[in-house]
DNA sequence: TTTAGTGCAAAAGTTTTGCATGGTC
DNA sequence: GACCATGCAAAACTTTTGCACTAAA
């Protein structure tokens, strides 16, 4: 019941284009992503890869997930202390509108805050650096459930 | 050295005011916070209650914050994983700036998403509960530093 | 060949839980 | 008096780290 993905080129790319040195085991987890519609903590990431027959030990998906995180190819989210969570994220600038039911993720594209943060940069004195937006809700499937 | 805040009534009644049983541990934990300029863990919480000479067991500052905050009465703040901070939060809707060197947190409270986040409940089909907001940044004090 | 990543297991850290006791409403 | 909160210690949990080994550049 695996959802065999290929070894794809393009997250062969992703490691490259940004001078991560390219390994098997980065690449699954890159895979495991790309098959992921949500988001995945780096223990289910490493069930997943088990259930399919690939021992990847869980010390290198952490350290994976930290340089993935660090380059910028996924984002991690927290939605609850002592559990991150990861996903691979299309490039540029965006945020996520978070089902609370069934963690379904929807990225979203257009971020209208630089106004804004300009102008609260200004106003207290601060340098700004970044900035998150987590929306939370819940999506029409499970709006009707339970 | 210790800070000694009153046992004020206005933590009283913030637990009171939401059925909340009402404690002497609870009013601890709310004055420490109160005390507290900036946001803090639940083991510097513990630790500074030690330090005051409080002996409040580590375990019921993890259950009162848990309960604090369903509540809303507190805000849990999650810069990274493994570490929840809480901060004690002024009534009403709004956001943080968090400075990343000192962790100096100031309140926002204007918050003019509210259209945006209409828009965007009826573009993907969610409704919408709730939304957080971190602008990270380094403020006037820390620039020159390091 | 040099450099960096992996696996394993142990350690470090935060957070949760069980159960007897004591306090709150 | 019924119910809930506390304290203590142990457990559960995620995440990090050390070190010998292996693979990528």
């Amino acid at each position: 019941m695996a959802a065999e993905t290929q070894p794809g080129p393009n997250s062969r790319r992703l490691l490259t284009a940004r001078g991560i040195r390219v390994t098997p085991q980065r690449l699954l987890v890159l895979e495991t992503l790309a098959g992921e519609p949500n988001d995945a903590t780096a223990q289910q990431i490493h069930g997943r890869l088990r259930a399919d027959g690939h021992g990847v030990g869980l010390a290198t998906i952490y350290r994976t997930l930290s340089v993935l995180s660090e380059h910028g190819v996924v984002d991690a989210l927290m939605h609850r202390p002592g559990e991150a969570c990861y996903r691979l994220c299309a490039g540029g600038h965006h945020h996520h509108l978070v089902c609370t039911d069934c963690h379904r993720v929807v990225e979203l594209a257009d971020c209208e805050l630089a106004p804004w943060l300009a102008q609260l940069g200004a106003e207290h004195e601060f340098t700004i650096t970044g900035h998150t937006v987590e929306v939370a809700g819940v999506c029409a499937e499970c709006v009707g459930d339970n």
